[in-house]
RNA sequence: GCUGAAGUAGCUCAAUGGUAGAGCAGCUGAUUUGUAAUCAGCAGGUUGUGGGUUCAAAUCCCACCUUCAGCUCCA
């Protein structure tokens, strides 16, 4: 028999005979990892442990550590369930069952029947009880009419339809104990590494991910090789729970959401206002460092002006219906700020000379987001856009683009935000989605990865998620339940300046067109603070927080000096309140604790001599007292340097 | 928009066809207090809205509204 090349991750080579698996290969190095092994990756692709390797190949071993390895781990127990599920439901269709991000889940058509909470513990306990059986999972080729004939006889029409893609192919299966399912692969070796299982929710979702198709059950689970880790994934969960904008929002009085208003319409009460406000002029101070001129432009706009940018009736669903006048006039709420900003743009002549020019506003902007999309602040109708327009010459434009990235990276530095950056491309595919010619596409998306490779960014490539005018680079942020936010956003524009004729005279005395860059480094003043209270739990910087410093006196004794103390603070334009309750100075602690207020300033009878202030700090507890003087410099010190940790 | 679940006092929750209740918050009074809850009293509700079944509905049925989970969509 011959022998074949194997090369490991850190370059060195073995030889083993043809057809050796993954499992053999991990046996020679140890029966530790033996016992850990789960899938293997060769040649980039990852295998069952159990699949002969016939050729040459560089191989790595998959445990739970890799995601290759959690991604084998899912989607067995994925068939695990199926296989509970048919045992318990006989007569069940499946759809399809992958691995996501953190567990997997499966489709299935049960008919009328709805799965309810009871039904979820009853498959659970039988996947334990499938799952301890330990069997394997065996890998098996067919033909493509062998397949198509299996599900025929068993009846499940959503295989035989992912069957049809896959005409003349040979196609895999995988069974372990009493089900068998079409599928790629690959798997970990037997049930037996499942020990843990946990059921999470059922939930509607179209077949193939198309509303025109049936709704299927979609049942998520995760699992786990120890209990100890499902244990430690509900409390993360738990945890995220704590943090929820939502919860948090409330709790603060930071918004308020109510059907009296409208769904997805916030309203900011004063204490969230302090937050926005603050994020608001933190942000126009680095614009005002780096060019920008503010603008204000009303809320509505007449149709025509979209009709010319394109938008209407383009995007006519996510709109507010137009409100009408009686002269036949045509308005919409503004779904962008774009247009009117166009519009100052060509309220006079530019010259080359004028140019970047940009131009910024907080603008408020609706649109008719469908009824089941709507959440806390991260998805609403009415939201303020840190919006901007830098209008410039082609030469300009990649500098433009640096220095817009750069200020979108400050604003997620400054509050230790983790972001993903994305690069967003049109869909060659699918072109009539998009305005503008395909050159103008082509320059764009190379001007866009040039900058961004120039700058040294860590970027993904996401097809299709461009704008229809442009692409752009996306910054994305998840939240507490793990669900992805985009949030800053810097886009690249050739088509309006088009659509509304923007010009500029160049030195050579004839008429240009300017380059757009849309971009916004929050996002949307409502996304971006949801995101914010649940990064920080509720519990903000200094700078940020509604109120800094609580001042609590004793007794009634040391309330004026309390409101000495409170009063030296609002001169320094620091947040704070006078506690001036009849109650026990644990109570007080206490209140301003839940309210996550970052200091406390004890004052009694000791603090009144000394003329001192006894400072305790949210969650670290008592510091000692302090010389008004100092707090005051350590405060206005931290507020200054929008420090995180004071 | 679709599928499923839910909606009781400001908040968290109880009451399974028979007089809507508790804790916290609020108000009043007493207490003058030293680092996470002092005591007592008062007030607070057309049980999301509208209809229906019933002698009787928070509870059962229908429609709508809102919220939640997911799908779909997202300038």
């Amino acid at each position: 028999m011959s022998s074949i090349k194997i090369t490991f991750p850190d370059g060195t080579v073995k030889a083993f005979e043809q057809g050796t698996t993954g499992h053999q290969i991990a046996e020679s190095i140890s029966k530790g990892l033996a016992r850990e092994a789960l899938a293997l990756e060769v040649n980039g692709e990852v295998w069952d442990l159990a699949r002969p390797i016939s050729t040459d190949a560089s191989i790595r071993i998959l445990k739970w550590g890799d995601d290759g390895g959690k991604h084998a781990f899912w989607h067995s127990s994925a068939h695990l369930m199926a296989e509970a599920v048919e045992a318990l439901y006989p007569g069940t269709k499946f759809g399809i069952g992958p691995p996501i991000e953190t567990g997997f889940y499966y489709d299935i058509d049960m008919g009328d029947y709805a799965l309810t909470g009871d039904d979820l513990e009853k498959i659970e306990a039988k996947m334990y009880e499938l799952a301890a059986r330990d069997v394997p999972y065996i890998r098996e080729e067919k033909s493509w009419d062998d397949a198509v004939a299996y599900f025929k006889k068993k009846g499940d029409p959503y295989k035989l339809e992912l069957l049809e893609e896959l005409r003349g192919e040979t196609i895999s299966f995988y069974h372990q104990g009493n089900f068998t399912d079409l599928c790629y692969g690959p798997h970990i070796p037997s049930t037996g590494r499942i020990k843990a299982i946990k059921l999470l929710n059922v939930a509607g979702a179209y077949w193939r991910g198309n509303e025109k198709n049936k709704m299927l059950q979609r049942i998520y689970g995760v699992t786990f090789p120890t209990k100890q880790e499902l244990d430690e994934h509900l409390f993360r969960l738990e945890e995220a729970k704590r943090r929820d904008h939502r919860k948090l929002g409330q709790e603060l009085e930071l918004f308020h959401l109510t059907p009296a208003v409208g769904s997805g319409l916030p309203l900011w009460m004063p204490k969230g206002t302090i937050v926005r406000e603050t994020l608001i002029e933190f942000l126009k101070q680095e614009q005002r460092k780096r060019g920008y001129v503010s603008v204000v432009t009303p809320h509505i706009g007449n149709l025509e002006l979209y009709r010319t940018s394109g938008h209407y009736p383009y995007y006519k669903d996510s709109q507010f219906p137009p409100i009408s006048l009686e002269n036949g006039e045509e308005f919409l709420l503004k779904p962008m700020n774009c247009p009117h900003h166009h519009q100052i743009y060509m309220a006079r002549p530019r010259s080359y000379r004028d140019l970047p020019i940009r131009l910024a506003e907080f603008g408020t902007v609706y649109r008719y987001e469908q009824s089941g999309e709507m959440n806390g602040l991260t998805r609403v109708r009415g939201f303020t856009q840190d919006d901007a327009h830098i209008y410039c010459r082609h030469d300009q434009l990649k500098d433009e683009i640096k220095r817009t990235v750069e200020l979108t990276q400050l604003v997620f530095q400054t509050f230790g935000m983790e972001v993903r950056t994305r690069l967003s491309y049109r869909d060659e595919k699918n072109v009539e989605k998009y305005g503008g010619e395909a050159a103008f596409w082509e320059r764009a998306q190379k001007e866009i990865k040039e900058a961004a490779d120039e700058m040294g960014l860590d970027y993904f490539i996401g097809i299709g998620e461009a704008s229809f005018y442009g692409p752009k680079i996306d910054f994305m942020v998840k939240d507490v339940l793990g669900r992805t936010w985009q949030l800053g956003t810097v886009q690249v524009d050739y088509v309006m300046p088009e659509r509304f004729q923007l010009e500029y005279t160049g030195s050579d005395g004839q008429k240009h067109r300017p380059v757009i860059i849309h971009r916004a480094p929050f996002g949307s003043m409502e996304r971006f603070v949801g995101i914010l209270i649940e990064h920080f739990a509720g519990e903000f910087p200094l700078w940020l927080a509604p109120i800094q410093v609580a001042v609590l006196p004793i007794t009634d004794a040391h309330r004026e000096y309390g409101e000495q103390v409170h009063r030296q603070l609002q001169q320094a334009d620091l947040r704070s309140e006078l506690d001036e309750r009849n109650e026990k100075i644990g109570y007080k602690i206490r209140d301003w604790e839940t309210k996550k207020v970052p200091f406390m300033l004890v004052v009694g009878e000791k603090e009144m001599q000394a003329n001192t202030v006894s400072v305790r700090q949210h969650k670290k507890g008592d510091l000692g007292s302090m010389t008004r003087e100092a707090f005051l410099a350590k405060v206005v010190e931290a507020v200054e340097n929008k420090s995180l940790t004071v």
